[in-house]
DNA sequence: TAACTAATGCAACATTGATGCATTAATTTA
DNA sequence: TAAATTAATGCATCAATGTTGCATTAGTTA
């Protein structure tokens, strides 16, 4: 836990260390509300501070899905955003929302798709699932 | 334009026709904010109700895309949204952002790729790609 | 342990979007 | 085609989400 923090060369507090806990008590995606219900009192303005470090550092990313508000997840140990210039993330995993108990997962187990675009250079790709997911089918 | 409107079941305004104006001088999807700038004097919740009716009615469609503020652009021909129950779009086609020039623009003219995750059911699949767009390649 | 610097907490503000309600304009129908 | 009907608009207000500046506090380094 500290660990995540040291190795990403930031310091270790109380506050980070507790945000960090409600991300691996969960193994889903989390909105920012949700990740405020498992803290107890806390500033807004740093958990908003803290997530965007967090982000910024690799050690969660940003997952948006159309009529969704944006969730949070834990990056996996592959993720290296470049600390100097922001880079993006480098994740090649689908993200799946379960349409029955709405919970949303990465999922990195699978290969992912690519596409052939005549006339564009692709770069990058990013996907997205909807459907059953292992617990409720 | 009118024809847009009418086949819709809504009624023909002279703000729909030029928010519909807007979208069509453009060939590429549009923040608010651009949609705005391309009106004249205007109120600003009439515009964001023209644009939820817009999108509960099949007319435009919602692009997320992760680190960029959300996108609107018109639907295809094969969009038909079901008025009763406000199901999804239904369009099979790739968002794809220019890097450089920054446009987003949905591909219609290739093949969607398809997953297979072992244990889920996937019922639908949403692909965004990012690279240099036909001109600015 | 002191000095340094990053993180926090608070106030204030910015942006994006929704709701209620009276007024106006587009349709419908007589 | 004018009156009745009903949807759309404009305005005020509010809610959610996120940012900035600054003084204070706490983690880290020497």
């Amino acid at each position: 836990m500290e660990q995540v923090l040291k190795s990403k060369n930031i310091r270790v507090t109380g506050f980070r260390i507790q945000v960090l806990d409600v991300f691996e008590k969960n193994n889903h995606a989390l909105e920012i509300h949700d990740v405020e219900k498992g803290l107890g009192d806390h500033d807004r303005i740093t958990l908003y501070r803290t997530i965007k470090t967090f982000i910024d550092k690799g050690i969660l990313h940003e997952i948006v899905l159309p009529g969704e508000s944006k969730k949070l997840a834990l990056c996996n140990a592959t993720c290296h955003v470049n600390d100097e210039d922001n880079g993006p993330h480098s994740h090649e995993h689908i993200h799946f929302q379960c349409v029955k108990c709405g919970h949303v997962e990465c999922i990195d187990e699978v290969g992912y798709p690519s596409i052939n675009l005549p006339g564009y250079v692709v770069q990058e790709i990013n996907v997205s699932a909807k459907g059953h997911c292992k617990a409720c089918c």
